[in-house]
RNA sequence: GGGCGGAUAGCUCAGCCGGGAGAGCGUCGGCCUUACAAGCCGAAGGUCACAGGUUCGAUCCCUGUUCCGCCUACCA
């Protein structure tokens, strides 16, 4: 391949296609079925096929990327299997939507006709975002990409709904749901999203019937009431212990309708007197129950009143609701209608508000899959991280109420049931029976209900492995070793995967759970079209690369913290990635051929230093990765990269990089340089893929893809002696660089310093380091004095345990330079008197731990001659100025 | 109703086992110093929300308060 030009500007987008290409013609992201690697395995959520990458998926993915190509670096053999949902509802809309722009509806087309438009939809839309995976750098094991429609799927599918219903963990019934009557189907509770609504409480008097009075009950839906079948009052209620009447009429419908107790009643409530619906509540459902009452169900599935509702058939259940109310109004029947603010559920696919329905349905029973999984997660088989998730985790699934299954769409996984035309004998099994069992028959009509789609996303983990197969992926892979999700999912999702595992291969599906936030727009809000504050993470990449896009999502990936996502963050961390790669190019011009490093006594001080300070941002990035820190992992990389490797190592390196005439400094620097460099890179490489791959083909030493590289060593090189010293320098710099900002001295004019060293390896270094000190601080001479004693016209600083004067010849501005020293004073003293007032106490003396009383000591006598170095100059100076 | 999280520099956020607070961006001053102006050097800027408590010592632990955000729930 042509190496491209070295420009001054990194250029993300050709390198990214280029790579990204080359990593999968070269199989780099190959899971080995056989291996004497350790296994590392990660199993994607699933997007949906219909969807196109978010600022969420591009979180999730990052991160799981991160940690995959992390675990390729230390040698594992990495599994991350990819794949789609086929996403029942929302699929199904997507493509009634555009049968409608067709002017075609699925119940014109047929079922079997729709089915095949769904998949004929998804071969030409459904790879979109493993399109846009593919751009954000994803490494996955394409080769094994799944579909949770796909045969091996399915079977998985149909396999644990025949096993679990012989177990008598799956069973039909008739009960309140929650439906949608847009999607017209079913949902589960956890599918209702509610929402405070502002609407009205209604008191509406139910004559007695035969007798004077009446009871009034209160309501916020008007229109059920055409389906009541009685009236409770709680039996502990004084006010209704004696009542004229056993039963009141239901207006409207003309209906008698018994007065029943029951203690569910809260007396406190609006009248005390509570419209008993069994067919449209859940909780008037459970009390028809115990009193024997009919269950009348007045709205349809379309929403329209059913002829039960006499009068009012055919009308929607809101103008229902209206007419109702006046008639009532009419009869003065109608007591007050207040404002009452209360939660509505709505469908999550479609927001239109749920009808609670009485139906037959599917339902799985969740307790005893449950407690397995509570239990697998206290013993700490499966860790969720952060922590503080395990609660939620622990709420929801001890209260867990059973599973409806079924959903009234097309397009899903078919329910595997027959139902016996001549006996009703209900078949569920692998493959349609072909004949019924019981009676003989051989007319059997398929279940037409589908079943919900997180029914199949809950077998993920080991379906796409190949259950219930035996096969080599699950036995080297599962249990997997993280997933990588958001909370919004913990319950539809991570909570049912752990019932599924747990229930069919006896063992958790994943070893840690990782949970991070969501992506926000800057402000806070949460993204959503309605809103309009969508940041797409493809337009996002197109202006500052992947690599910028990236890094920025793992450097606010901090644990507990939703990240608030904005441009102006990636713009910056896109100048981080030019900063790599300037420091390449840099390095370029003077790296050629393979180096060695030599002995450590043939190392400059600098030289050490970067290969300690190395072996230490290794050691954080790897602790930081581990704990799923991503944040400090990029803070400290970020730190390093660019604060001691650049800012300092290059600078201090340049004299002996450029200098011919001594080849042996200089062999050291290049060796270190080289080395140095490429180990950054592969530190980097999990976060920023593409920028480092591009670089590591053209340096020298590198062979094959930077992502089969090692991951370097965190102990190496450390170098405590080295770091001290080189502090020492890096101080004495400061200062006089502090100096000269202060004092308003150009960058370019080379001053002269002089330095009275308290301490003798202060001095040491500093004489051992002249030149490098030099040309940092853009000395002309610097040389050493026996005792602090200002020359004439000079410029103090007191840092690194030494003062260093700085000759500014007619140009010290004594005025200035005084205030300065004040200002430096009064810092000193402010940090003195704090450190000083522990020392008087007693206590501390005597309850502080020993070494930390010993540092306060030490930074006491610190501070002190400080101080008293900054009085002297001080006063000098004065008594300068006022001579002057 | 129950639960969880947050409040730290102008902005966005780090801050592990309690030992006197950091980064990025922004601001101010100075520099085109041949890797990088997407850059370099320097500086300013903080009652760590408020009130108590524990402790020799609290941004950190405990209690309460205020203000945000989220999850969850069958008072119609």
């Amino acid at each position: 391949m042509a190496k491209p030009s070295f420009d001054k500007a990194y250029e993300p987008h050709e390198v990214e296609r280029r790579w990204y290409a080359f990593w999968e013609e070269n199989g780099l992201f190959a899971a080995e079925e056989e291996s004497d690697r350790p296994s590392f395995s990660i199993v994607i959520p699933p997007p949906n096929v219909t969807g196109v990458l978010h600022m969420g998926h591009a979180l999730n993915n990052t991160l799981q990327d991160i940690l995959c190509r992390y675990r390729r670096l230390c040698g594992d053999n990495v599994l991350w299997m990819p794949g789609t949902d086929h996403a029942g509802i929302a699929t199904q809309n997507v493509v009634e939507r555009n049968l409608a722009e067709r002017g075609l509806t699925r119940q014109a087309l047929g079922r079997e006709r729709f089915i095949e438009e769904v998949w004929r939809w998804r071969e030409t839309y459904g790879s979109a975002i493993i399109h846009q995976l593919k751009r954000l750098g994803a490494s996955c094991d394409w080769r094994r990409e799944r579909f949770t429609m796909d045969e091996g799927l399915s079977r998985a599918v149909r396999k644990v709904f025949v096993d679990l219903y012989r177990e008598g963990l799956i069973y039909r019934g008739d009960y309140i749901i929650n439906w949608c009557p847009r999607c017209h189907t079913a949902l589960a509770d956890l599918e209702v999203e509610h929402e405070e609504v502002d609407g009205r409480l209604y008191h509406i008097r139910y004559p007695f019937a035969g007798a004077a009075g009446g009871l009034t009950v209160a309501t916020t839906r008007p229109e059920t009431m055409l389906g009541d079948t009685a009236v409770a009052v709680h039996p502990e209620d004084e006010r209704f212990a004696a009542l004229p009447a056993s039963a009141v009429l239901l207006p409207l419908m003309d209906r008698e309708i018994p007065v029943i107790r029951d203690p569910y009643v809260e007396r406190g409530f609006g009248t005390g007197a509570l419209k008993v619906t069994p067919a449209h509540d859940p909780n008037d459902f459970e009390i028809g129950r115990r009193h024997g009452l009919p269950a009348v169900k007045v709205i349809g599935d379309d929403g329209r009143m059913t002829a039960e509702a006499g009068r009012f058939q055919g009308l929607d259940r809101f103008a229902c609701r209206k007419q109702v109310v006046a008639e009532l109004e009419r009869l003065g029947l109608l007591v007050e209608a207040r404002p009452h603010r209360h939660a509505v559920g709505h469908c999550y696919r479609c927001r239109t508000a749920i009808e609670p329905n009485l139906s037959r349905q599917w339902f799985v029973r969740t307790r005893p899959l449950a407690e397995p999984a509570i239990a697998a997660v206290r013993e700490g088989r499966t860790r969720i991280i952060p922590e503080t998730w395990a609660n939620t985790y622990f709420d929801w699934m001890e209260n867990i109420r059973d599973w409806c299954i079924s959903r009234q769409i097309w397009w899903g996984h078919p329910i595997p049931a027959w139902t016996c035309a001549a006996c009703g004998e209900v078949h569920v099994a692998m493959e349609a029976p072909g004949r019924c069992t019981r009676c003989g028959g051989s007319e059997l009509a398929a279940e037409e209900d589908v079943l919900d789609t997180w029914f199949s996303s809950a077998l993920w983990p080991f379906s796409t492995m190949g259950w219930p197969e035996d096969t080599a992926l699950l036995r080297r892979f599962y249990p997997t070793s993280v997933l990588v999700t958001g909370f919004d999912i913990l319950f539809f999702w991570v909570a049912r995967m752990m019932m599924m595992g747990l229930h069919f291969l006896k063992d958790v599906p994943f070893r840690d759970v990782y949970v991070h936030a969501l992506v926000r727009d800057e402000e806070g809000q949460k993204m959503s079209k309605s809103r309009g504050n969508v940041i797409d993470p493809l337009e996002v990449i197109d202006r500052y690369g992947t690599d910028a896009f990236r890094f920025t999502l793992a450097a606010f990936a901090a644990q507990g913290r939703d990240i608030k996502m904005s441009e102006k963050r990636v713009e910056g961390y896109r100048h981080f990635i030019n900063k790599i790669w300037n420091a390449a190019r840099f390095a370029l011009m003077h790296l050629e051929g393979v180096q060695d490093l030599p002995p450590a006594s043939e190392l400059s001080l600098a030289d050490r230093w970067i290969l300690s300070r190395l072996a230490n941002a290794a050691h954080e990035t790897r602790r930081a990765l581990d704990a799923y820190r991503f944040n400090d992992a990029a803070a400290a990389l970020y730190r390093f990269v660019w604060h001691e490797f650049c800012d300092w190592y290059l600078e201090a390196a340049k004299p002996a990089l450029q200098d011919p005439a001594r080849p042996q400094p200089r062999a050291a620097a290049r060796a270190v340089l080289g080395r140095v460099l490429r180990e950054a890179l592969v530190l980097l490489h999990p976060f920023i893929p593409f920028v480092t791959e591009e670089i590591w083909h053209h340096l020298p030493g590198t062979s094959g893809s930077i992502s089969r590289a090692a991951f370097p060593e965190a102990s190496g090189f450390r170098d405590p002696g080295a770091e001290e010293r080189m502090g020492i320098l890096i101080e004495a710099v400061t200062a006089v660089r502090n100096v000269r900002g202060e004092t308003g001295i150009a960058p370019g004019q080379a001053l002269e310093a002089l330095v009275h060293a308290g301490r003798p390896e202060v001095r040491e270094v500093l004489a051992a380091q002249r030149e490098l000190v030099m040309r940092l601080a853009r000395l002309s001479s610097l040389s050493f004095l026996e005792a602090p004693v200002r020359p004439r016209g000079a410029a103090t600083a007191v840092a690194a345990g030494a003062t260093i004067y700085v000759r500014l010849e007619g140009v010290l501005d004594f005025a200035r330079e005084a205030a300065r020293l004040e200002k430096e004073l009064g810092k000193v003293e402010k940090e003195l008197a704090a450190i000083e007032r522990k020392l008087v106490n007693a206590d501390f003396l005597a309850k502080a731990p020993a070494e930390v009383v010993h540092k306060v000591r030490s930074q006491q006598a610190e501070l002190g001659e400080r101080r008293e170095k900054l009085r002297a100059h001080l006063d000098r100076i004065r008594a300068y100025d006022s001579a002057s």
